[in-house]
RNA sequence: GGUGAUGUAGCUCAGCUGGUUAGAGCACAGAACUCAUAAUUCUGGGGUCACUGGUUCAAGUCCAGUCAUCACCA
């Protein structure tokens, strides 16, 4: 048991002002979840944390559509994430948020370690103020004429009529506050700035050009291409809007913020920190980022690459030993398997065209685990791909249903009826009942290593590659037939099926762990596969909040196949999936647009 | 505009460092079977590997350019 392995699961954490739809989960939560429950069954230590972000500028947009809050509609948004992560079977250690005492904490520890080190520098620079409201503006509060086209209601940070982006509000012709229509004025502001360029000299450039094969080409190619030909520049992490967000730990700029950027990455830290806090082990996350031999592996979508492979490794470089008594550094990412995109029936997803499949819908009227099963099925790992009702119907019917799930079912449902649920005796194994439990034993090895190189798909094809080959054993032995001339030659057969199904039981866990659960208590096993969800409310000194955990208790699945004792009486079987009519294809495109 | 990725059968995708008639699943056609949610198994048809040019004895696989899609950056 020693030579287990710590692994920090780090998924990305949604912004609070919207659903969360299927090109989000099958982005990073899916994936996230998998690549856990997987390295879970394996016996390794999993720490899989995320959160929402509370302080991004579009929670602050969509309370003022609503005319609500921000707490309003941030509160809304995480309870929602929640149950739709509960449903979904997301089996985060801790899933918090970020406007929690401890994540500010972090956030300004991290702030002060990089500035004592000597990576931050000050800087004044020209923005928009609007003298009525008292304040500066950021870009998107802002309107004017677009100084290329001549467009009027140019945004500040673009023009939505020729698409041109502007470095600053201040190009635009004619600025305006978008919420009152007042005229701004050019005023000066001092920020906080991060020093890429002697982060990159100071290591960030040797560590990204370190061996680093296991990284998706995309990623890995883009993130070098980035530091090598277009080089870094500092980047303000400051801001001035207070009220909101969290306060910058140094005198006379308390009234400013740090930027959502700069602290929400910093959230992988602190809810790893929180998670040990409220296992009453507050050291125990430093097993995670301090102990060089862990890894982290961070689950995330092809827009935020930079942040995670360049922005917040030089983060980490930066703040040296912080939190480490004897000079330990926090560890850097070992991977980070971007995804590409999900589009919807061939177009983009969107949400103000209601062109999507919002998770939070999709549970009313489908299970987890066929849903999980098609996102995995297409999950955009090299390319974008495309969801659509037709394939996840046909899918689910074709190979849930009829490759595996029936397979399960007409085994069980014989094994009642020739033995009254008693499973039958094997008896001396022949060549191919050894050449069928050989190549499940070599799917541990095979689909072990897919899922640890984070290839669900390639992992899901395999694992119902060998469900067909067990379907091609049960049709040469035919129990069906044997029963009536041979009955031991038919108990034979169908105990080694039995123990072939037993192990694909695990296979397909990490991506079905609720059906799997079902199999589990089908085949007459003991307790659960996986540990459970729990939502609990935490209390700090001064607030508190929801938050998701995983309990680990009672978990008895591990990465083998679990062998299925002649003379162990069954329950009686029911079916693992449901078959979907043509039908549903229709109603569910009805719902779109 | 710059950078990167992607473009292979009707659909979803494999094809690592270039090498015999380009693979799988689904869909389609035919056959076998009947334990099972008409579910399974076998056989078969189907592709100018986006386009153009180049390197090579040999290119889907390397190089250049063009087009399309996506992301990031300016």
């Amino acid at each position: 048991m020693t030579n287990k392995e710590h692994i920090l699961v780090s998924v990305a954490w949604p912004y609070a002002n919207a659903d969360i739809h299927v090109g989000n989960v099958t982005g990073s939560y899916l994936p996230a979840d998998i690549y856990a429950r997987y390295h879970r069954l394996k016996g390794n230590h999993v720490l899989m944390v995320s959160g929402s972000d509370s302080h991004g500028t579009p929670v602050t947009v969509k309370a003022e559509e609503l005319g609500q809050t921000i707490q309003e509609v941030f509160d809304y948004y995480h309870d929602r994430f929640l149950r739709i992560f509960e449903g979904l079977g997301l089996s985060y250690d801790l899933f918090t948020h970020t406007n929690t005492e401890n994540h500010f904490q972090v956030a300004q520890d991290m702030f002060l370690a990089l500035l004592n080190n000597g990576f931050l520098y000050k800087k004044v620079t020209e923005q928009m103020y609007s003298p009525t409201a008292g304040k500066f503006l950021p870009d998107r509060y802002i309107e004017g004429i677009c100084p290329v086209c001549g467009y009027e209601r140019a945004r500040g940070d673009q023009c939505d009529n020729c698409n041109t982006l502007f470095e600053s509000a201040a190009q635009l012709i004619n600025p305006r506050s978008k919420t009152d229509d007042s005229e701004l004025e050019l005023r000066e502001t001092e920020h906080f700035f991060i020093d890429l360029p002697k982060l990159a000299k100071t290591g960030l450039e040797r560590w990204i050009q370190n061996e680093k094969e296991h990284w998706r080409p995309h990623v890995l190619k883009f993130t070098r291409n980035w530091i090598m030909d277009e080089g870094l520049i500092g980047r303000a992490i400051t801001r001035d809007i207070s009220g909101w967000g969290i306060p910058v730990p140094v005198k006379e700029y308390e009234h400013k913020t740090l930027y959502v950027w700069f602290e929400a990455v910093i959230g992988y830290l602190s809810a790893a920190i929180e998670w040990a806090h409220n296992q009453g082990q507050p050291e125990a996350w430093k097993k995670w980022w301090q102990d060089p031999d862990a890894r982290s592996v961070y689950f995330i979508g092809k827009d935020n690459i930079p942040f995670h492979t360049i922005i917040w490794p030089a983060q980490l470089l930066g703040v040296g030993s912080l939190y480490s008594d004897d000079g330990h550094a926090l560890n850097l990412p070992y991977d980070v398997p971007a995804n590409e995109f999900m589009n919807m029936e061939g177009r983009k997803i969107s949400g103000s065209m209601n062109w999507g499949v919002w998770i939070v819908d999709a549970l009313e009227r489908h299970d987890p685990d066929p849903l999980r099963y098609y996102l995995t099925a297409v999950m955009p790992e090299t390319r974008d791909s495309d969801w659509s009702w037709d394939g996840y119907v046909t899918r689910n019917n074709t190979e849930l249903v009829a490759n595996w799930g029936n397979l399960a079912n007409r085994v069980l449902n014989m094994i009642q009826k020739y033995f009254d649920g008693v499973v039958p005796n094997p008896g001396p194994l022949t060549d191919s009942d050894k050449a069928l439990l050989e190549a499940i034993d070599d799917g541990f090895v095979k689909i072990g290593e897919l899922y640890d190189g984070c290839k669900f798909r390639a992992a899901l094809q395999e694992t119902m590659r060998l469900s067909t080959l067990i379907n091609q054993y049960l049709d040469e032995t035919s129990p069906w037939k044997a029963a009536k001339t041979d009955l031991a030659a038919a108990g034979h057969a169908l105990n080694i099926t039995l123990q072939a199904i037993s192990g694909l039981k695990i296979l397909f866990a990490p991506v079905l762990p609720f059906t799997c659960q079902r199999l589990h208590e089908m085949l007459g096993e003991e307790g659960r596969i996986f540990g459970g969800q729990e939502i609990v409310t935490y209390e700090e000194k001064t607030r508190s909040h929801r938050a998701m955990t995983y309990n680990p208790t009672g978990a008895v699945g591990s990465w083998s196949r679990p062998e299925i004792p002649a003379g162990r009486q069954l329950p009686k079987p029911k079916p693992l999936f449901k078959k979907l009519d043509p039908s549903v294809v229709e109603e569910e495109l009805a719902r779109l647009g």
